[in-house]
DNA sequence: AATGAATGAGCTTTCATTCAT
DNA sequence: CATGAATGAAAGCTCATTCAT
């Protein structure tokens, strides 16, 4: 089996254009709506092409994740990687993920649409999904997971006794809800909301004294 | 024209049934991949049936919408009524919220999954969709925006000073995040998180001294 | 079996109701559209009602055909048994034809409709399928016939030398014709129209010296 | 966008293959009983290399009425232009348009299915619709309305005075019957027919000495 | 005499996918 | 590399008709 580094500069390219194209149509119509033909149709290329470069449209739904994710990952890790504790690491990693949100409108709401959206054929969910699961895991998604970091502010008693589950849950639901906010309204002040957020789980999480 | 209130007996179960069969299949399949086909084998009765006492998918889809939304308010706004306090309201307006998640576990997925999933013919999502509104409105869900609590917080200083759209968003999404959570696992520990949130909300926005 | 005149008073009255209606029914949407459905509608009764008193679509047809037919013919053979000669019949049969539709506009419209847009299930059109046939037949059709004034006036020279049959088929399509821009034009001048057959007719048939 | 002439050649092909075969079956079954289904049969396809090669039904209709139309005047256009006198415009008119039908049996009839049976969704006949409408324009339809002919004959004297209106009327319907003759019965005389109707409207509109 | 309920057959259309070139 | 052509499966929906009450 190839991988994708085997792939020619044109290939590389064209598979790079599907997946623009397949985002921004993603974005605007849902995940639902979303058709091969109408992600040709954006790219300007017959419908063909788009099968001739990912065989189904399920490659395209998961290459599109694994893009995003890694994406995402590339910009958050660093960021909460640099910082020394769970308190400061908390505040990166919701300013990182806005940050990418925000640089980042098509991309995101494509994931977002995906990951509620999407169904395999026997009605699984994307997290539920075999194959989609692999694309996160690849990326080392778990390095980023919010919940060691709760869990290590709860051990080190930087935070107070809480559910490092729960608080991801939380978190993770405040942080995907901006997306919904941002891909209604263009104009939403996505970091004002993400500073509220920092301060909402700055405040939740502090040890009282 | 009939109003709902004067269909026979046997009507009004059947459309219960339809409705019951409707809000398992969504919530088990998402709202794109159902199908009147699919309602109907749920049921046990012939797809012509279902269109006999519904007329288009989109009466389905609304009347789902109607009903989760009439019951959900039913549950949440005394709860929130007899509170004196935004805090005390605000505490009221989550734990009626997961109880009605913990009470309703399938048409709460499915009107989630409604609401993330739909799009009109031309791409509009639900909230820019003008029939879904306004089953929504009819429910006189304004009432229950938790926007107007965190607006009185803020204004009589039981709250310190935040933005009320900001907090009102992270907190639908928290709790909607609930329902997701519960999709994935039946057993997930909804009213575990509930408290959790409770609890957040709780220290994130009490006024500093 | 039972004729149509063992029918009691409610019954009779019932069956006008509904052919009325599925004259206006077919003269606005065409024959293709009509649906027993929308009859109802336009009665104002229920869908059942109508294949109660019907038993089948195809009954409601035969109806509209027989008693449109039947109203014609009422008007048109006793003014044209009132002419001596060929040449006063034609015109007499022109003159109470347009008269006819100008009298009945919804019912001519009806029937055109009908016998130019129906077909039985295995696709014969109305003049070759069986039970269509006999209405027309058992109203005495025949008696009016055009070809024979035609016949007669060529045979005894008050016409000139010419085809019977084909100058029927140039009546009979010239006065069809007059139907489809009334149907187009409530406000077309069909008498005027008839006039002008009229004259066409008289000096087209008009023995030369 | 691609214009029609750009097509392939086996698009092309195809197109004329699926257009006969709707001919057929319209002037077969009438313009409301065919299916897209039935044409697919007809030719021996599948029904979705129909949908393939005219996306829907309407399509279909509409290259229909264009290629007959486009036929009709090719064949009568040139035939009235080379007369001089409208006495000679006038009879050309008929022949040709004659001859069109007797070359053409199947089209014609179809032709007229459509015109007689179309309705759009709404219930509008096919000369109120805006679609079909377009599509006589573009082919030049009117250059051959003989209500001209009759005018102008009127006008120079060389026809007795007279209707313009009425008598194109009169002309069309008495064409348009042909082609129901025809239908009904291949055998039908039809050029025997035209020349009765050359006949009849040069007496009828020959100048009174 | 009337009608609500149920249903199968059929309709137009969309779409992912396969295949030959 | 690219693509036109073909196709089966499934979707939402309409409708005449049957049946029990």
């Amino acid at each position: 089996m190839r991988s994708t580094t085997d792939l020619t500069f044109t290939e590389q390219a064209r598979r790079r254009q599907i997946l623009d194209g397949a985002m921004r149509v993603i974005a605007e119509l849902g995940y639902a709506q979303t058709s091969i033909a109408r992600i040709a149709d954006e790219v300007g290329i017959a419908k063909s092409v788009v099968l001739y470069h990912f065989k189904a449209k399920n490659d395209i739904i998961e290459a599109v994740v694994a893009t995003v994710f890694g994406t995402a990952v590339e910009r958050m890790a660093p960021a909460v990687a640099d910082c020394a504790t769970p308190t400061e690491q908390l505040a990166a990693y919701i300013r990182s993920n806005i940050a990418f949100i925000a640089d980042n409108r098509v991309p995101a709401i494509a994931m977002l649409e995906i990951v509620t959206g999407y169904r395999s054929p026997d009605g699984l969910r994307a997290d539920q999904a075999v194959p989609l699961q692999e694309s996160a895991d690849l990326q080392g998604w778990s390095v980023l997971d919010p919940e060691s970091i709760f869990a290590e502010g709860t051990r080190t008693k930087a935070f107070r006794p809480l559910s490092p589950v729960f608080m991801k849950n939380a978190l993770r639901a405040a942080l995907d809800g901006a997306v919904w906010e941002y891909a209604r309204d263009p104009q939403y002040d996505i970091t004002g909301y993400g500073e509220e957020l920092v301060t909402i789980f700055e405040l939740a999480t502090r040890s009282q004294r």
